[in-house]
DNA sequence: ATTCAATTGTTTACCAGCATAACAAAATCC
DNA sequence: GGATTTTGTTATGCTGGTAAACAATTGAAT
């Protein structure tokens, strides 16, 4: 019967002898990352930004003037991905690519108003989205989970 | 000149204003995974097994003749994607789709030895990966991690 | 000053890793 | 025995990237 299979695993499952999987921490940090990303996804609405997007947002917010190159080794991605990105937010004129007088090559990334505003929006509904997905660890429990990732940040730079 | 924006963030860094995607779970979450997923790859060899792959082969090593749906399930992932997975492995010969006596519509699956094999020298390259990468974590940093990573599935589970 | 190397933004082509929808065969439910 | 469900499968398409090449520009050698 087909719950011949189901059976077998649940009886070993019950001698304690869990799967090689769970102790792994890249299988646990996979599984972690596709639950928020789906949430953070549906947070924000099917039809708006992106998580890449909304960090690419971020970042020209916080930090404008920075060139393409710099944001893209910021967020860890290549000068080519970042392309698109900053073409759909200048799309919906969230911000704008602005001539660098002394260096013609590159081009600053400047926020627009709208994207400004679109950001507080935007970080707004993220905060929710996590504050109801985590609602059940404590602040001390993500603290420490962000603190232990950053971890992990570091150990590649070493490297 | 090009480095106006460089000096200019890092000064706005150095007063301690630290980004807003810094404090989100899933900003982390997912450079962490990315780091960690890419030293996998190299870690097994590029011509190797992908993290999937190596995952769908654990859990049949684990529990033998599982079908499909239940491997799909307890991945996360829907049946059509898992097809081609299991092609994959059942093309290396580290398993088998074995026809079940009661029920016709499904095919248990099988590791062979040689499967079995694969298995024993992949899980100890990933062990050994994850030993060297996350070096600077104690034991118990590694444990709370896998614990605060757990904690978002069974988050998700309640929904 | 001229040449050589490096950097920037970009395009193009490609690939991995999914999801969704449809389907036929088989099993299960009344 | 007809309706519903489950299983494995195919086809199609999307997202989020990488890699390689390129022209324009800048910086470095010396």
């Amino acid at each position: 019967m087909a719950h011949q299979a189901a059976r077998s695993f649940e009886d070993t499952d019950a001698a304690s002898e869990t799967s090689d999987l769970e102790k792994l921490i890249g299988y646990n940090l996979k599984r972690a990352y596709v639950i928020v990303q789906t949430d953070f996804r549906k947070a924000l609405g099917n039809d708006s930004m992106s998580a890449r997007v909304f960090s690419a947002l971020s970042l020209c917010v916080r930090y404008p003037n920075i060139t393409q190159s710099e944001l893209a080794r910021m967020m860890g991605i290549e000068r080519s991905g970042l392309v698109g990105i900053v073409d759909e937010l200048e799309a919906k004129n969230y911000l704008r690519r602005a001539p660098v007088p002394g260096d013609r090559r590159v081009q600053a990334l400047l926020p627009t108003d709208t994207g400004r505003a679109a950001y507080a929006e935007a970080i707004a509904k993220v905060r929710a989205h996590e504050d109801r997905l985590f609602a059940d660890m404590t602040a001390a429990e993500k603290e420490t989970l962000i603190l232990l990732l950053k971890k992990i940040r570091v150990s590649e730079a070493e490297d």
